[in-house]
DNA sequence: CTATATCGCTAGTTTAGCTAGCGATATCTC
DNA sequence: GAGATATCGCTAGCTAAACTAGCGATATAG
């Protein structure tokens, strides 16, 4: 029952280093919920409409285009929903529908200029921190940090 | 948190590899997420009842107890949306309120046994998973990634 | 050509947050 | 000590944003 209570206890120094990086990665993931509940109350919006705003973003900047069906896919909410969502969002003036060239049920979703705006206004500073900490670091530092980061991300998907 | 969402293009090694470690940043938050959410559908509980639960554990593992007040505080949601959550977490078993034993206005809340079991039998075997990965580091590599997460944590705080 | 699947939407329901404010108790000020 | 004020957790009622069910239009498979 030890072992629920405390799944583990750190033996050696390497151990404890394992525990720290561990216990650092949910700080981080902490640190980054409370940037985005910043972003939302600054940007006067609700969790899953911004995510839905920086899917959106991301899929903008890799050339891609965005339905309302892959909005639905991507934040695992019904298209019921993500109709309601787009329709915040369009009369907000984030985005805007447009009917898709070949297919006459289907919509293109697109980002209006004030979208991006806002976005990029709240959000470059963040960034501009975040950049401001890890440019210190040498190049294969940066490669070992990176490998990390990727090794546990997919550790945690393959479970 | 979105990362790629800057138009910033890499003109070194150098740059190159801080945004590939910002990018891996990003894909651990999504990997977190993807990991919450399967928690929670497993659990069948949602995402804030799931964040307190983990708040508890944390802090009975350092031995603090826990009131309302300050599940509340850590979740930034208002004591009466709180008292609704411990009402679903206790009706579920998840947890008990007891009197406090100085203060009769106040409650100190306790993890039940089935709470326990429950959550890190969902949450271990993601948490070995991660393990698995830290461990073939050496320690001064553990040292520096933990450092590096430590600064993006409290650079973003500080943004 | 007919049958089935897909897309986005509407209607109505449920969940989980919110504000306002209350009773009991604790603490501060005189 | 007594009275004023603050704090703790709660209830009541409201709202936002998810859900399910299902529809009309359109596309695609047999």
């Amino acid at each position: 029952m030890s072992i629920m209570t405390t799944p583990w206890v750190p033996q050696t120094p390497h151990q404890q280093a394992v525990l720290e990086v561990l216990l650092s990665i949910r700080a981080l993931n902490d640190a980054m919920d409370r940037m985005n509940g910043g972003m939302k109350d600054d940007m006067d919006m609700n969790a899953t409409d911004l995510a839905a705003l920086r899917m959106m973003i991301v899929r903008e900047q890799r050339g891609d285009s965005v339905s309302p069906h892959e909005v639905a896919k991507h934040l695992r909410i019904s298209t019921a929903s993500t109709t309601k969502l787009l329709d915040r969002l369009e009369s907000a003036g984030y985005i805007e529908r447009h009917p898709h060239p070949r297919d006459r049920r289907a919509r293109i979703l697109t980002l209006t200029a004030h979208s991006r705006a806002t976005f990029f206004r709240h959000f470059s500073e963040h960034l501009e921190q975040m950049r401001r900490v890890t440019e210190p670091y040498t190049e294969d530092e940066l490669k070992l940090i990176g490998r990390y980061l990727t090794d546990v991300s997919q550790a945690i998907d393959a479970s």
